[in-house]
DNA sequence: CGGCAGTTTGAATATTATCAAGGGATGTGG
DNA sequence: CCACATCCCTTGATAATATTCAAACTGCCG
């Protein structure tokens, strides 16, 4: 039961739209590891791809309930004969994905586990915003540690460590099982290195 | 003398596609460092982008000498209301390299430092055939052991030590400090985590 | 020759992973 | 309703991995 709505390796028929809900984007590794690629929440799309590939080279996991749209790949294919400056459009959407992408290599290859958690949380909860525009900030972290330690590369333990050091110089809260900023400027700063 | 031809923040306007030469992409911190994003070599683009931003998130520095075709921006984007067609072509220019940044987030979050060194080997080696063509293989790795560190997230003294490691159990040389790959299906299998 | 960029090495330290174990909440079948 | 399983979180001890610091060596070039 594990959720997976894009499975790797599968041949590319679908390109998912989220309506709502949370999902995310991961890659296996021969040894069973995963490691995730990128979050997704509303408003992301997951498939869009304009190389023809054996398969997916990826996979996509639903972390929460999910309500998708759902395009076809032939007539996603299709549609750039017709409306060509759709293509445009799906290019920004890939663009959009890969500057997230460049912005996780460079969190993990140079910052510390707490530094990454904090950058993590603060990328979350700014896509929230852009994408809902709930001006409440987001209610519920919705990932486990589990789910941090697979998109950051650090280990379940190390994560939940991070966490309650974190936690306990003040910088997140830690309600119901919800991770929560308590100053999202100030962890954005202990997140690029400087002191809070 | 820092041959940057992309500086980080400068207003984007030009296209570049190297014609010869190697460069690379990266992102600065805060503090100084840098993570390189991907290397680039013959055949590769860098600054194609359809996001209207204040300046280039990323600078490119040359490795060797450079030779390059430029672009315009304003006539890049002139180029779609003639040719639409264009956009796809773009955007898998930007699909690929968004791919490859993929994989060197796997390679960062997962893999040791052995591995991820000889990951970043192969990667290159592969790319070099794949746009040179060339049977020989790669002639000169062109890197140093602090691009390498700034690639992999990893310290210059132990990319060096890694180096030497590598080289003791026969998988890479090490001449005129030129670093080779001894056997390339056998290094792949190593970064893969499969033992040798 | 002197300087510079790149490489190499050893020693001490810091960070992170692994191993092992247990706790709390939730759900399910008997 | 209880027994059991499962998932997630938590903690301590130990080991592996990587960083930092300091120093020196190399080849090359002006």
């Amino acid at each position: 039961m594990s959720s997976d709505f894009i499975e790797p390796g599968q041949p590319i028929h679908k390109i998912y739209l989220i309506y709502s809900g949370w999902a995310f984007r991961y890659r296996l590794l021969r040894d069973g590891r995963k490691q995730i690629i990128n979050f997704a929440l509303p408003g992301d799309y997951l498939g869009v791809s304009f190389s023809q590939s054996d398969g997916m080279r990826f996979g996509a996991t639903a972390v929460t309930d999910l309500e998708v749209g759902i395009v076809s790949y032939a007539s996603f294919t299709r549609a750039f004969g017709e409306r060509p400056d759709l293509a445009i459009q799906a290019a920004s959407v890939i663009e959009r994905e890969a500057i997230l992408v460049e912005e996780a290599l460079v969190a993990v290859g140079k910052l510390t586990a707490r530094q990454r958690i904090a950058w993590l949380i603060v990328d979350i909860c700014r896509r929230w915003r852009d994408a809902v525009a709930s001006e409440d900030g987001l209610q519920d972290f919705p990932f486990t540690q589990n789910h941090i330690a697979d998109a950051l590369g650090l280990s379940l333990v190390h994560v939940n460590k991070s966490l309650r050091a974190l936690k306990l110089v003040g910088l997140i809260k830690i309600e119901g099982g919800k991770i929560r900023p308590v100053d999202e400027a100030r962890l954005m700063r202990f997140s690029e290195g400087q002191h809070v």
